[in-house]
RNA sequence: GGCGGCGUAGCCAAGUGGUAAGGCGGCGGUCUGCAAAACCGCUAUUCUCCGGUUCAAGUCCGGACGCCGCCUCCA
């Protein structure tokens, strides 16, 4: 079955043709990592994750890149930046090298709660400073840089088709910039390659090149490291939709000016998840939720996933509390369901289930990963009377691959031993009609974390 | 100034010309000693508003109002 994904440059679904048949180079704009990553940033990785998971789920083999940032970058590329993991450093009292190990790994953690499939490969930037100088010694020789004030910068007016990709502004006359300007770009839209010039006269990650000790310009690195492990054409690349203007913007300038040729075929853009009115939610604001603030509060990581799934990716999502709160329910029942299914069928059941609703589950996570009603589909052969419990079974755990909710995950737990007698001593108190003890002993049980569940062949306990 | 998005039931949200998905919540029912769980049923004559095109519009066009994003760093 064909995937459509919606092409930034083109802003419409196109039919998804791989490079090579059968297989997919997907790199991904990860995060910088001094400080912790934010619900929203999550989002963007979720919407990476239903992607590879498709695309797998469509039979091909997917080799997965994503960068981690490690380099501080300024805050512009003006003089006037500060450099986060310089901040975050002297924030923490920590070197830049451990706070950038610190984060990551929180950040790996975070990635795994929500059950997003780690890339195969997580290149660090300050692992690959050489093949970054060396792509910019590429793009001196071919002309398109150029030296001032001691920074390389590249040369946009070199680029035909700059700023295609964002629709923006060519005349740098009409463009209103809220940036200083760096005095020494021959034109506004230049970038910084390689920096010599800096702020901090400690500035403690430096390395040599060609042009003088200094550490490089922030978009090289993912043209460097995507090129490096996936080669000079590229399948499809993923990013937040704020890397369109100007990060996305000038990898194609550098990559396509260095190979000489179109650097990637499809670009996909996840859009804000935003809080309160509107409100995208930033770190350098009040409303910055972590995953842990979540799980703090009593929600599952999935909890949240789930919630994300039930929206488009294109579009804004509003977080609210009252919003995760119904993806909790929801995904508390589906896990209900699939418990009591695999109790009943355990292994009892078809891998490679045939029915309509494959092909309708299909069809609709093809078309720009909607995952919105993929989850609909999911709900509509749970309720269907006829389909055999077994069937609805080996359908869930064919949607899961993509959903990544993990629907399974309260499948047998064991019930202890002392709940058992608890059980026991409130169906002796039912039997002889003593239902202030019958009730006082459920209470009790209920507040050691498990539900009783009466039913017409007797009562069943299962972890709440 | 330029570019772009959004406005669908109490909440989240799908839908891109054919007569309003799904989930949560709420209500009613079955079951239960009661409750919970589970299951079944109901829950937007209507898609911010006003015009227009069309046999047919939430969907296309024009306008109004409201909200938001980008053109600095950001997922």
């Amino acid at each position: 079955m064909e995937i459509f994904l919606t092409n930034t440059p083109s802003g419409k679904k196109e039919v998804f043709i791989p490079l090579e048949k059968g297989k997919v180079g997907i790199y991904t704009c990860g995060l910088t990592v001094y400080n912790y990553a934010h619900i929203g940033n999550l989002r963007a990785y979720v919407f990476s994750d239903i992607l590879r998971r498709t695309l797998e789920f469509n039979g091909y083999k997917v080799k997965h890149v994503m960068n981690i940032t490690d380099v501080g970058h300024l805050t512009d590329d003006a003089d006037e930046g500060e450099d986060k993991l310089e901040k975050g450093a002297k924030r923490e009292k920590k070197t830049p090298l451990e706070i950038a190990r610190f984060y990551e790994a929180e950040f790996i953690k975070d990635l795994k709660m929500m059950n997003i499939l780690i890339p195969q490969i997580m290149p660090r930037a300050t692992e690959h400073v050489e093949e970054m100088i060396e792509l910019v010694k590429k793009l001196q020789d071919k002309g398109f840089t150029y030296s001032a004030g001691g920074n390389v910068y590249f040369d946009t007016s070199k680029f035909n088709g700059y700023r295609d990709l964002a629709k923006l502004e060519k005349d740098p006359e009409k463009q209103i910039s809220r940036v200083e300007k760096d005095t020494f770009k021959k034109h506004p839209f230049d970038f910084v390659l390689w920096f010599t010039r800096y702020k901090y006269d400690k500035h403690s990650m430096l390395w040599d090149s060609p042009w003088g000790g200094g550490f490089p310009g922030w978009h090289i690195e993912c043209s460097a490291m995507a090129s490096k492990y996936l080669g000079e054409r590229i399948d499809i690349h993923t990013g937040g939709i704020d890397h369109i203007p100007v990060h996305h913007t000038n990898e194609i300038a550098q990559s396509e000016c260095a190979f000489g040729h179109r650097w990637v075929n499809y670009w996909l853009h996840s859009d804000w998840l935003v809080v309160g009115e509107g409100e995208k939610m930033a770190k350098s604001k009040e409303n910055f939720l972590r995953l842990k603030t979540l799980t703090d509060a009593g929600y599952d990581a999935l909890d949240y996933r789930y919630f994300l799934l039930g929206a488009h990716y294109r579009k804004q999502l509003e977080f609210t509390y009252e919003a995760l709160d119904g993806a909790r329910n929801a995904l508390k029942k589906i896990r209900n369901r699939a418990g009591e299914l695999i109790k009943s069928y355990g292994d009892c059941f078809p891998e490679e289930p045939e029915s309509e609703y494959i092909d309708d589950f299909t069809r609709e996570v093809n078309d720009d990963l909607n995952t919105p009603r993929a989850l609909a589909v999911m709900w509509e052969a749970l309720s269907d009377n006829s389909l055999k419990e077994a069937e609805k079974l080996s359908l869930l755990r064919k949607f899961d691959k993509v959903l990544g909710l993990d629907v399974f995950a309260s499948g047998d737990v064991k019930i202890p031993v002392e709940i058992e007698e608890l059980i026991r001593k409130r169906e002796t108190a039912r039997k002889s009609r003593d239902f202030i003890t019958a009730d006082q002993l459920r209470k009790d049980i209920e507040s050691r974390g498990y539900e009783v569940l009466d039913g017409k062949d007797g009562t069943k306990v299962r972890k709440s």
